[in-house]
DNA sequence: TAGATTGTTAATCGATTAACAATC
DNA sequence: TAGATTGTTAATCGATTAACAATC
C-alpha cells in the first residue's frame, strides 16, 4: 500500500478544483497564496484545505502560505498529470468526436489514437487527424499501440460488451459515458460520467425551488 | 420551506441511480423488490436505501418490499421528470450537438429548442430539426419561447458572459459544461458537468494503482 | 398465523470545523 | 523580533450502519 491510496475518495475528488484555481493563479502571475485566500476562491474552508493538502505532505510554510507554482506542480503529480496515456474511443458519434477534439484531454496527458465504430458511414473519416476505424480491428490496435485507456461513448446496450473487449485487450482504465454500471475485474479502473444523473439533479433543484 | 429541500444533497444524488435500476426492473417485468435486492443492484446498503426512501415518505410495505412501478414513478416525480422544460444550448460544437441529439435529454423532460453560436459557418445548420442560430438573437428567443434552461458548451473564457446573458434573459437553471465556476444569483440553479475533473480522477487512480 | 421486510431509533463511523502550538 | 499562517490535535457535525419493534 502506498500513502496516497489511503487518502479518502472525498479528498481526492477535491484535488482537481485546487489544481484548476492554482493554474489560474499562475496565469495571473500570483506566486503565493494562503489557505484563507484559497478558501475564498474554492468555497472550501481554510481548515479543510490545510487538512486536504496535508494528506500528501507539508506543502506550505508557516507565516507565508503556499507557493502557487510548487503546489500546482505537486497536485499535478499526485493526479498523475505528468504521466502520458494512450487512449481510444468506441462510439464515433458527436460525443466521441467531441472528446477526440477536446483540448483539455491532451493537457491531462491523454492522447486519443483512434476512434472505433460499427457504422460503415463513418469508418475512414478523420476527426482532426484521428481516424475512425472499424470495430473489427480494435483488439489488435490496442495491443499494437499500447493503449491503456478505453473510452465508451456508445448507447448503454453495447457498453458492457465494449468494456469486455477493452478488458480482453489489456486496457487498464475505462472512461464510461454510457448510463450503465460496468462489471469489471478489480484491477481495472472505471470512471463514469453520468450525464443523465447530472440532468436529473438539475431537474430536482429546479422543481424544488420553483414548483412548491 | 417544503419537505424535499431539507433532504441532504448526498441523498438527492443517489436518487437517479435508484430511478435507473427501477426503470430497468420495469423493462424486465419485475414488479416487486426488497431493499435487500436493491442493495445488490445498486451497491448501497439495504439500510441506507430504506433511510433514503423514507426521506420522502413510506413507499414500502412491511413484509413485502416496494412496488417497482410505484416507486419508480414516485422517484420520477421527486426528481421533477414529470415537468417539461424548454432549453437552449450555447456552443454548437461537437458537445453542443451531442446534447441536441441526446435522447435521454428529452426523456428527462427537457426539450432543446435551438442552438446558438457566433461562428457564421455553423449558423443556419440544423441538428435533427434543431436550428443553429446567431447569438445576436438569443435574448429575444429565450423570452419569446419561455426557455427556462440554458446549457453552456463553450470554452471556459466565454462561459461567464453567456451565464450573464442567460440570467438577464430570465432563465432559471444552467447546465454548465465549461470548466469554470459560474457566478450567479441565489435563485438560479447551476449544475456543472466537470469532464476535466472526471478525467483527472481517472488519471489519479491509474497512477495510484499501477505506478508505485 | 408465521414469516418477511419495512420504518425508525440508536450506535458507529467518517468527515468537517475549530483551536492553537509550532515555526517561518 | 512580531506577525502571520501552517500543521495537527481535539471537538463537532453529519452520514452510514445496525438493530429491532411495528406491521403487512
Amino acid at each position: 500500500m502506498n500513502r496516497e491510496s489511503q487518502v479518502s475518495v472525498t479528498v481526492i475528488r477535491r484535488l482537481p478544483k485546487y489544481h484548476r484555481y492554482l493554474t489560474e493563479l499562475i496565469e495571473k502571475g500570483i506566486s503565493r497564496i494562503s489557505s484563507q485566500e484559497l478558501s475564498v476562491l474554492t468555497g472550501f474552508t481554510a481548515s479543510q484545505i490545510r487538512q486536504d493538502l496535508n494528506n500528501f505532505g507539508g506543502f506550505g510554510q508557516q507565516g507565508y502560505g503556499y507557493n502557487v507554482e510548487d503546489l500546482q506542480k505537486e497536485l499535478g503529480k499526485i493526479l498523475g498529470l505528468d504521466t502520458r496515456y494512450n487512449a481510444v474511443v468506441v462510439g464515433a458519434g458527436n460525443l466521441g468526436q467531441a472528446i477526440a477534439n477536446y483540448k483539455g484531454f491532451e493537457d491531462a496527458g491523454f492522447k486519443v489514437l483512434s476512434l472505433f465504430d460499427r457504422n460503415p458511414r463513418v469508418i475512414g473519416l478523420k476527426i482532426r487527424d484521428i481516424e475512425i476505424r472499424d470495430m473489427e480491428h480494435i483488439e489488435e490496435f490496442i495491443k499494437e499501440h499500447n493503449v491503456e485507456i478505453g473510452i465508451i461513448t456508445t448507447p448503454k446496450d453495447s457498453a458492457q460488451q465494449i468494456a469486455d473487449i477493452y478488458i480482453r485487450s489489456g486496457i487498464k482504465g475505462i472512461w464510461n459515458f454510457a448510463p450503465t454500471d460496468l462489471q469489471v475485474p478489480d484491477d481495472i479502473v472505471v470512471e463514469n460520467v453520468r450525464l443523465n444523473e447530472s440532468l436529473f439533479i438539475l431537474s430536482y433543484f429546479l422543481k424544488t425551488k420553483f414548483d412548491k
